[in-house]
DNA sequence: ATGAAAGCGCTAACAT
DNA sequence: ATGTTAGCGCTTTCAT
């Protein structure tokens, strides 16, 4: 068929396939992207052969040609923990079928790792990031701002925003918990917390707050920045049990470490929620199924995927009629596990 | 600066660069890709001037000019099933400083969007796929043979690979779970499945060739293909027990049907494993900490995604050394779900 | 409605 | 050790 032999993937290109039809290259990404810009039956005959010769379009030399690559990023901290997967499920929501692409990245965690990570992706040419509200480092900032491509920080609310930014209040959050839990009379209200991150650093300063304002000890509490689990949950509940046997209310920082307590109070025979109350947070499917269901407060992770989708497509075509801020707020479950039937 | 005004991105160049330090552009790439090939200190001016500009390589570029990309696809059904998220972090483990660049994509179990998901990938210039084993669309396997590119099918392993394979046998592990029940003196054994793809369906199929082999009823069984959820496992507990009462073993397609049928039991006081056994599917963390821990076959995920990587990796660099079939087993964590201590 | 020429930013191959 | 030339596969002008 074709008389030419590169060196290059040997795959089919526009060329050749112009070649099989007897037209010119241009005419053939025409009736690809623009087809009502050549004629039917034309059109019709450079369909058939892009199937039959199996033609894949290089995106590279496309995005190299037309300085566009259609591409966001999405940058996660993990993609083990449900909570972001929720998301990600929210932005293909809204970019399924508009023709951009996800570039999906995990930075476990690590600053220097989103650095990283922002920078290989400018390096693909995407046109817009979605990223953890929170810290960055210098150099992630100077990069975001350096770009000047539109920049959405999800999950929680940033005073000194990037760009835009889609989440809630994990402050707030923390304290709405805690004020519910003493206004249903709990007493020595504890705080557990693994892998604090900046929000979960957030709901504990929510949590300290609701504690004294009401007048209350704020020292019941146990963190760690190592990874969150259920067994670290049964962990956690064990240690401060002991150290503060008085304790009645467990405020977890999510919900894996509030189910591992719950497991490992049914192991030990502790009641919930007389002998002890226990909230959670996130709302992830397994509060509402456990027993007692737990506590949670719900936080509407695919609704955060989805504005932030939307309101980076929307500046990347050129639509600034959207709030550039949005706090997609949180509600609390307050279920069986906090719950007390009598005192 | 630069003189010049492009329409292009408005970003640095490797142009740029080079002007500013007063060299050919070749010597800034080279400098950057292999640094002892450019003299010391013209080497540091170099990279001070990369740093001073923020200049980031444009990867399209790259590729184009070289016919690679140093990425691979990885394709799962869904990441939020945590199943994949360990895959996922094998193949980061290999793939880490590797200078290649995972791209991930998620089909949503549906093989339709996995093909779309080769074609988009291929177009990226993707150098090799992960994806599950099992079934695809004829067009995906003609778009993968097409290509040439190396292949490793994952979690299952298939008679009819079409290149290399990494997985276990789950039929066999469906079977010998079935038969560890058996073995253990439960009568009637059930089986509960959701999600029903195609290793789900293995699975089922050793639950039922155990049961025939020795003779027991095999049709204590529902299943839909519908997502799997905690909730859905405690529907199916209770659809099970309603329509077979006597049912005194149930071998849930995977852990979260598992887990969310053991807390249905607490619900309703039936007592395992005396009342009932429960076994589920995955060795997920969650199984060893309910209360009683659910007996699980545990798959070693986070290997079948190192193998995976590593397999893929050798092949791009030329190495054919290892197998191209790995077949990496599974274990039984028999636990207290489905221990009687008296009969 | 179709085409020709030029060039996106980079690297391979071949100089020097 | 550094530079020159050509071209990757496509799209953007600007023609016709």
């Amino acid at each position: 068929m074709s008389r030419r032999n590169r060196p290059g993937s040997g795959r089919i290109t526009l060329g050749d396939v112009a070649e099989h039809v007897g037209v010119s290259k241009i005419t053939v990404s025409r009736a690809l992207r623009q087809p009502d810009k050549v004629a039917d039956p034309l059109r019709q005959r450079i369909l058939d052969a892009v199937d039959a010769l199996g033609y894949i379009p290089n995106r590279q030399a496309g995005s190299l040609a037309s300085a566009r690559t259609h591409a966001i990023a999405l940058l996660v901290p993990s993609l083990s923990n449900g909570v972001f997967s929720d998301v990600l499920r929210g932005v293909d929501d809204i970019v399924q079928d508009t023709g951009y692409q996800v570039l999906l990245g995990h930075s476990g965690y690590s600053l220097q790792e989103e650095e990283h990570l922002v920078s290989t992706y400018l390096g693909y040419g995407v046109e817009g990031f979605i990223l953890p509200s929170g810290q960055h480092t210098d150099r992630t900032l100077s990069l975001l701002s350096r770009s000047g491509l539109p920049v959405v920080e999800i999950m929680g609310l940033s005073d000194t925003p990037i760009d835009m930014s889609v989440g809630l209040d994990h402050e707030k959050a923390g304290y709405s918990m805690t004020q519910a839990l003493i206004e249903a009379g709990f007493q020595q209200i504890g705080f557990g917390g693994a892998r604090m991150d900046y929000r979960a650093r957030q709901r504990h300063q929510g949590w300290q707050r609701a504690l004294r304002e009401a007048g209350r000890r704020d020292d019941i509490c146990m963190t760690t920045t190592r990874p969150s689990s259920f067994r670290f949950g049964g962990a956690l509940l064990n240690d401060m049990m002991t150290r503060w046997p008085s304790l009645d209310a467990l405020f977890m920082c999510n919900d894996d470490l509030a189910a591992g307590a719950l497991f490992e109070c049914q192991r030990r025979g502790i009641l919930l929620p007389d002998d002890l109350a226990l909230a959670g947070f996130n709302g992830m499917d397994i509060t509402a199924s456990t027993e007692p269901a737990l506590t949670t407060v719900m936080t509407p992770r695919r609704t955060i995927g989805q504005e932030a989708a939307r309101r980076l497509l929307a500046r990347l075509e050129g639509d600034s009629s959207l709030s550039s801020s949005l706090d997609v707020g949180f509600e609390i479950a307050w279920r069986a596990s906090t719950t007390r039937t009598r005192r």
